[in-house]
DNA sequence: CTTGTAATAGACTATCAGTCATGATGAATG
DNA sequence: CATTCATCATGACTGATAGTCTATTACAAG
């Protein structure tokens, strides 16, 4: 998202630079931070830049509505997010055992990064449409599966639907009996998503029940 | 939802009381109207009314809140998807069949009722709060398949969210790519969740295939 | 130091949710 | 049939919030 220096141009970023970008990340953690509390996006801009303690006409210079920002402060935390499974999948060829991986990891942040969850839940299958979030990724893991014949599901926007949906449903669960979920009800979801993309049954419980990498807290 | 008359009551229902429930009833149909073409709760009251032919301050002799009328807007297109289920699974008592059947209804509501189908992705996730909805049932079906161990699943809670994932999913793609889902995607997508749910893929792939009752036009 | 540009900031306007007082409709009663 | 009363319908009113406009401030360049 970098301006590009003009062909011949100077160095071309010093403190205005800065301080523009300072401004809209206060903007944006402020967003983040009221989502993940559950405000949602009732929390009016007068309460956003007062949270962000930036002067309210100073939203208009980067966002041009309440939704933009809210994109931008998805982006920015599908973007961990996606930084986190990498990490925990560097090494792993096999889509079916990403997928696993991205599953288990998605599932477990009810607990290993409640802010994250919270937000996941806030936004509902709506995430599905974030550019740059996870579903893309997701999406090409499902269509390497498919190519690769490890999976038979037909149409792998809908098994994205459907996985989201029990990830979402997991982590909603979560969030109102806590203590319900743990480890293994992750897992097993897991496990039953990978039977959903025609992974045969035994074959999945073996994928769901691998030694899952370390990830770091992000 | 008739009001009961009182136990020495006179038949009371005259008039005025038909009065109240056109009105009523022409602000839901608007609001359903509303959700199915997209504009989800994003309509001002305002709009609300006057697609509905009523006056601004009768919204509030009905409802306290936009939010109260798209409940009660959701539990009528809920109620009448229900009924089409009901109608299509009398005689059925095995779960699993239960499940295929109210799976493929659903699925095919993108071309045989678009207006409920558009309701329903315009929605989400939500839809399963809605009381009265689809959801206990179905809810019911698969906690009934669990106790008759025909599902493995662990969570029926979780089972169901990734089930309504998927349907949406199946939705939202056919109301994005008109063309790309037919009664064979549809079908399909009964079979995989199924086999999600913990059913065998052999026989998954047989109840998917049953022939299906008609359903009748509501 | 001067000048130009880009970002900040809060006062201003339009729109929307929700309230309230008034008017219209029909039921009950003599 | 006329009168009275209750209930619903209605749109003008109020407070709040999204979004605009212009003055001010911070910085960079010469």
């Amino acid at each position: 998202m970098a301006e590009a220096a003009s062909a011949a141009g100077a160095p071309r970023a010093s403190r205005l630079d800065r301080r523009k970008a300072r401004t809209r990340q206060a903007l944006i953690d402020a967003a983040v931070r009221l989502i993940a509390e559950g405000r949602g996006d009732r929390a009016s801009i007068q309460e956003i830049t007062e949270a962000a303690d930036v002067g309210f006409g100073s939203f208009y210079n980067h966002f041009d509505s309440k939704e933009q920002l809210f994109q931008a402060a998805a982006e920015e935390v599908l973007e961990r997010w996606g930084q986190m499974i990498d990490r925990a999948s560097a090494g792993i060829s096999d889509p079916a055992e990403l997928f696993a991986v991205g599953t288990r990891i998605t599932g477990r942040l009810g607990w290993t990064h409640p802010d994250i969850a919270g937000f996941l839940t806030g936004t509902g299958l709506d995430a599905l449409d974030i550019p740059g979030g996870l579903a893309p990724r997701a999406l090409r893991d499902i269509q390497a599966g498919r190519a690769a014949g490890r999976f038979s599901v037909p149409d792998a926007e809908i098994a994205l639907s459907a996985a989201a949906g029990g990830l979402l449903g997991l982590l909603r669960v979560h969030q109102r009996h806590p203590g319900r979920i743990d480890e293994a009800a992750v897992d097993q979801l897991a496990e039953a998503l990978l039977r959903l993309l025609g992974v045969p049954a035994p074959e999945a419980a073996r994928l769901a029940a691998l030694g899952l990498p370390e990830t770091g807290n992000w």
